[in-house]
DNA sequence: CAAATTACTTTTAAAACGCAAGCAATAAGT
DNA sequence: ACTTATTGCTTGCGTTTTAAAAGTAATTTG
């Protein structure tokens, strides 16, 4: 993984793996968008440079946020999964997804807002919920 | 303010105002530490430069997230206060820490885990106790 | 005036960017 | 079956933008 963390706070070194412009919204299209490939990613609304989202689909790997696969018919599409790891970032999302609906209402997309709304009635099952079916979208996680 | 979005997502957003390696450790100092003062900041482990330091606090100045203020007896020093909107920050940087926690704890400190362990035993709580302590820290706010 | 604090400027380094080439796996056309 | 696209990335290059480090300036306080 060799990152070179700026200390031993937890806030720092968070940042230190997924604080710059992009790696979080990566997070954020596979968890909400149900988003998959490098295709998809590159094709949200903030327009990532293909070789940043290289490089940045490569870290997370390296970090063991997100594993790279193959669908067994199409040998030429990696698709990108959560690991649990990157599940566990579901819950900062959420949080930031609240703060935004709450400071910058005015600029925030109707339907973005409409997911606030849910959030608010109920985080605690909103999170539980959406943890759970995540775990299913794990590679060959639920062994049947 | 002027901040150019690049979407209306609210994660994008949120990023492109404190989306950078150093304003969440600024409110982090704040929170956590009660640091107010430019050269406390700048004496954080992670070691900011002190350009750097001045841009993102006035960065957070004009998002309206601190406020710069003097203290009557000392002309000399600058006091940085967290607004309203700096304090609902604290959701997102106690996620931070629990995720930290959870998948990089035999790499930050000691305090931190304990820190953790007190917000886990009961988060909202904790947060509505920190976010009541930290507005009265507000200046002229507890208009007695 | 000396020491400390904050702000600004210059120089240097890193990151991000757009663009395009490369490559392998399919799919389509003949 | 044999080109010829097309898709899905990955990689590299030259440029622009941003961040950093260091140094300088300005201000205040004692």
């Amino acid at each position: 993984m060799e990152i070179n963390f700026r200390s031993t706070c937890p806030i720092s070194s968070a940042l230190d793996i997924v604080g710059d412009k992009w790696s979080l919204l990566i997070l954020r299209d596979i968890m909400f968008s149900g988003k998959k490939t490098f295709g998809e990613f590159a094709s949200s609304p903030e327009g990532i440079a293909t070789n940043i989202l290289s490089d940045r689909l490569g870290n997370l790997e390296k970090s063991g946020i997100i594993t790279k696969g193959k669908l067994p018919n199409n040998k030429k599409a990696n698709i990108y999964s959560l690991t649990e790891k990157g599940i566990t970032f579901l819950p900062i999302l959420v949080e930031v997804i609240l703060w935004s609906n709450k400071n910058l209402y005015a600029h925030i997309s109707e339907n973005t807002k409409n997911l606030a709304i849910t959030i608010m009635k109920d985080k605690k099952s909103f999170i539980e919920l959406m943890t759970d079916k995540l775990k299913n979208e794990i590679p060959n996680s639920p062994i049947n």
